[in-house]
DNA sequence: AGATGTACCGGGAACGCTTTCGCAACCGCT
DNA sequence: AGCGGTTGCGAAAGCGTTCCCGGTACATCT
């Protein structure tokens, strides 16, 4: 009845337990394991649509594969007709050369990864538009993450990027990252990585920056010239570069212009909505509360009018405020708001040059470059004298 | 002095022309063609710097990689301390899985792609972040592809997905997007596709919506109970399903409360900023202009405010305004805009919810789900009477 | 005519992983 | 001892590409 797969032995085939589910035998002339092969997959199990590969173009164009993957790869070793046969019947059997293969096989994924904290304000979304400008032509498509402000998933996004095999990385550190080991993975694995913005000190890598030092120090300067004298800064966080720079830039344009620094003037937050929140109504509902606010962004700037709109607070004569970066909403709000505008655009694109830079020789050394804001005064520190 | 590969005679070896720049010789008592194999490549090509794989884990703990691929996955058929063995080293060497080969044994990539038209609003952001929540607690990460309004873009993103293996795919169209074909390739494909928001007409697929013609009947409803009479629309693009039911919204709503409908005051843009401002000043300029104008949505509306401002026109008893939306700078804007808020999170979740419902089971068939939208009266419809 | 060179194409290994299946070792029961 | 069953592991076949290199059919040069 059952039959030995290798010597077709009938008789001498016993039983030998049940494997996977399967009843065994064992077949005592060739010493020979086996279980039958279940009847019902081959009809069944219907494989999943497929997509087509070379081998369709190969076997459809009786060709072999090599000459389809040379064909379509514009190679040099083909004769003419037969590439233009290959490239019709691709075009006409819908090909899409499979990446997953491709980067298997190349060992390289044509991927780059942006890991930004959100993408909610319109800031990151402007500077993505621009890394993908220089990215796509490149021949690169862009792999989005973003952390949500969460050190945890930052962590996540990275070994996700690692696991996917991308050629290079950007990315735009959260608020409460401190440890960068995670960044460090990158550079153990020779992907090259590039930071832009909210860059955090200790990795030797590319930067992109704004000179946040002298935006703030022109932000401040603005407001003393309009006649503030109890400047308070809503700052950002000090693991931060940005944090770091814009409060030196503070300091530095009261120094210079002999104002005072007052310590309950300066309050911190993380960049969420609720922390800005939180470090305005401190700094309204001081006993002698400041004349003017040089927030470390323009939303929580925004948040610090709305606030003190709230309060009746009338802007700018008893309030001051200048923000950072210019978000689209700054000019619409009212008063509208001083700000400093980064050059978003530029910023994505020079991000992405660096990176295809060390992508294609990795000889070169980091650079860094500071790109200019340009302060754009609106109403908000405009005051009539 | 040049010995044959093969057979090691070193006599009957000839020339036999150049192949790539290399010399080749043939070996006439064995008829075989050779060349000599460059010497310096051994060392010089340094294979590129390589991240841990399986392999490694195996030979560093002697064992073979089919265990060590099963010990990671967690299968069963494995021994205890085999695992633990596996997976200390697994960390030790910081092994992350290669996602590209891994696709392309499973044929299938775990991931989804999301197609959108632009993140600069924080319409789509909103959205999308839903859509991770979902998808990536389920095991999928998500490529974001944005089509930038173009339809162009729009076909080439759906290319990069096809090519990328994704599982499958949610998207919303562009404006100008009339034909679909590039969206049947998927169905063709057997990739699972659901839209959301912006639909068009004749995919048969799974759609996540907004009831827009219910929104837009309230949005009008609104105005004629503030006493409009003269209400315009700022439409939307009438091959998609947005653009035309929130202008059937605004008819019925005008004629349920018997007011006559003027095709002047019905102008179309396509959603891109200078469009809307081109129909905003269009409606302005008219000989009798509106009393009100209920724009296809808020980015259409706040520019619609902004025009009326520039010319002095008193919001909301010279015009009174409503969007559709509720974006967040529509709250800081003043006036404040009247608008429809959409359950933006909730799309997203839904969305990719269905989605993964039709990845695991091929035989659903598509359905629809319509979310309700929330009437949010701001002052810029709100008239003191 | 034979040696040399050119143009093209096919075979097959490799990329890193999953998955099927063979098989040895062992255990408990007659 | 012999059978039924379990546990755990290894070998090898793919998945869809690229790329190296062998090989044939000619053309060209002596």
């Amino acid at each position: 009845m059952i039959k030995c797969n290798k010597c077709g032995e009938v008789d001498a085939i016993a039983k030998s337990g049940i494997v996977r589910g399967k009843q065994r035998y064992h077949c005592k002339r060739c010493e020979y394991y086996f279980t039958q092969p279940s009847l019902l997959t081959p009809e069944t199990h219907h494989h999943r649509r497929h997509q087509t590969t070379i081998m369709d173009i190969a076997s459809a164009l009786q060709i072999s594969k090599s000459t389809v993957s040379r064909a379509l790869q514009g190679h040099s070793d083909i004769n003419e007709n037969t590439r233009k046969a290959v490239l019709d019947m691709a075009h006409q059997l819908d090909y899409q050369p499979n990446l997953l293969a491709l980067g298997l096989a190349k060992s390289r994924s044509y991927t780059i990864g942006i890991i930004v904290p959100e993408f909610i304000n319109s800031f990151f979304p402007y500077i993505i538009i621009g890394a993908q400008q220089v990215a796509n032509p490149a021949g690169y498509h862009v792999i989005i993450c973003q952390s949500n402000e969460s050190l945890e998933t930052e962590i996540a996004n990275t070994n996700v990027l690692m696991a996917s095999r991308v050629d290079g990385v950007v990315a735009s550190v959260t608020a409460e990252t401190k440890s960068l080991d995670h960044f460090q993975k990158f550079q153990r694995a020779g992907i090259p990585l590039v930071m832009f913005n909210r860059i955090c000190d200790g990795l030797d890598v590319s930067k992109v920056l704004v000179d946040d030092y002298d935006g703030a120090y022109r932000g401040v300067e603005h407001l003393i010239q309009q006649g503030c004298t109890r400047i308070a800064h809503l700052a950002g966080p000090q693991n931060l570069q940005v944090g770091k720079q814009r409060l030196r830039g503070y300091l530095d344009a009261l120094r210079d212009y002999n104002l005072p620094v007052y310590d309950e003037l300066i309050v911190y937050c993380n960049l969420t909505k609720s922390s800005a929140q939180a470090a305005a109504r401190q700094l309204l509902d001081l006993p002698t509360p400041p004349d003017s606010i040089f927030g470390v962004n323009d939303p929580a700037a925004i948040q610090t009018i709305l606030i003190a709109k709230s309060k009746g607070i009338s802007i700018p004569n008893d309030l001051a405020i200048v923000g950072f970066s210019n978000e689209p909403t700054s000019a619409l709000i009212e008063p509208g708001l001083t700000t400093l505008a980064q050059p978003l655009d530029e910023i994505g694109k020079t991000t992405v040059q660096f990176l295809l830079n060390e992508m294609e020789d990795d000889t070169i050394l980091p650079q860094t470059e500071i790109l200019k804001t340009q302060l754009i005064v609106r109403a908000s520190s405009l005051r009539k004298r």
